[in-house]
DNA sequence: ATGCCTTCTGCAAGAAGA
């Protein structure tokens, strides 16, 4: 089985892209993030078209994930337990459309857009924290009941937890995506039993460019997609690979797919 | 050539991303 995260900026923008990748990469499962759209709005049909079953979750223009299968979409959830809510001044908090799981092929995948945090001092940079913090103990929850569990939280993860895995680390240096307090809260995610199972295949790759400055052709990116498995899962792992070649070309998101093939 | 930011809403310019 061949799963797939991609952060694609835009599913309505991207329709054409994203469909083109799922038919040239022989892709299972697609988890997308960002689709920036409300449910009503996603583009079902190209998606059913192509022989997908999909699963959407989205309030408005912001954040906005899915999930695209042709293995079977069963048991959907919107958000996970304990999954934590934002709230802007003077209203009431929001559990926002940044996970969506589904049993794909006899694995529980989830679709991950943790909150970018926006800066060390906003309270979008806490809401981070709590965001990790709650997923790790949703998985931690998960392999109590079952260490046999095949869980997938693959996504855009907006935490670089090597150095090398921003283009310049003095330019990022004790600001967002490299603080020792995203680095712990990831680093603990794996601790519960969820190893990021993508690096050790392709360990020089970058998975987001900035738009701004020539950051692609600079190969100026950061590495913040991953992919973390439960134990039994990542057991079946046989290679994984980051389309470095997805960000080239007009109209490209600016993240590209991170692969994972899994044995039967 | 891998190329100088892009998306959303809504009609102007601001919000948000990373």
């Amino acid at each position: 089985m061949r799963l797939v995260t991609w952060n694609v900026n835009s599913i309505r923008t991207r329709i054409d892209r994203v469909i083109g990748f799922l038919e040239r990469s022989d892709t299972d499962v697609l988890a997308i993030q960002e689709t920036k759209c409300k449910v009503e709005q996603f583009p079902y049909a190209p998606f059913e078209e192509a022989g997908y079953e999909v699963a959407v979750a989205g309030l408005n223009q912001w954040n906005g994930v899915a999930l695209i299968s042709r293995v079977g979409l069963e048991n959907v959830r919107t958000s996970f337990d304990g999954q934590p809510a934002f709230a802007k001044p003077d209203k009431e908090p929001v559990v926002e459309p940044r996970a969506i799981g589904a049993t794909c092929g006899g694995v529980d995948v989830w679709s991950l857009y943790i909150p970018n945090g926006r800066s060390i001092t906003d309270p979008h940079y806490a809401y981070k924290l709590s965001f990790l913090n709650a997923l790790t103990e949703y998985g931690r929850s998960r392999l109590a009941d079952d260490p046999a569990a095949q869980i997938a939280f693959v996504g855009d993860y907006n935490v670089a937890p090597l150095d090398t895995d921003v283009w310049d680390i003095e330019v990022f240096r004790d600001n967002l995506y490299v603080t020792e307090g995203e680095r712990s809260a990831l680093a603990a995610l794996a601790d519960a039993g969820f190893a990021e199972v993508t690096r050790s295949h392709e360990p020089d790759q970058y998975t987001f460019w900035d738009y701004q400055q020539l950051r692609f052709p600079k190969n100026q990116g950061m590495r913040i997609d991953f992919q973390h498995l439960s134990p039994a899962l990542a057991e079946r792992v046989s290679t994984a690979s980051i389309d470095r070649d997805e960000r080239k070309g007009k109209g490209s998101s600016d993240h590209v797919p991170v692969i994972v093939d899994l044995l039967d």
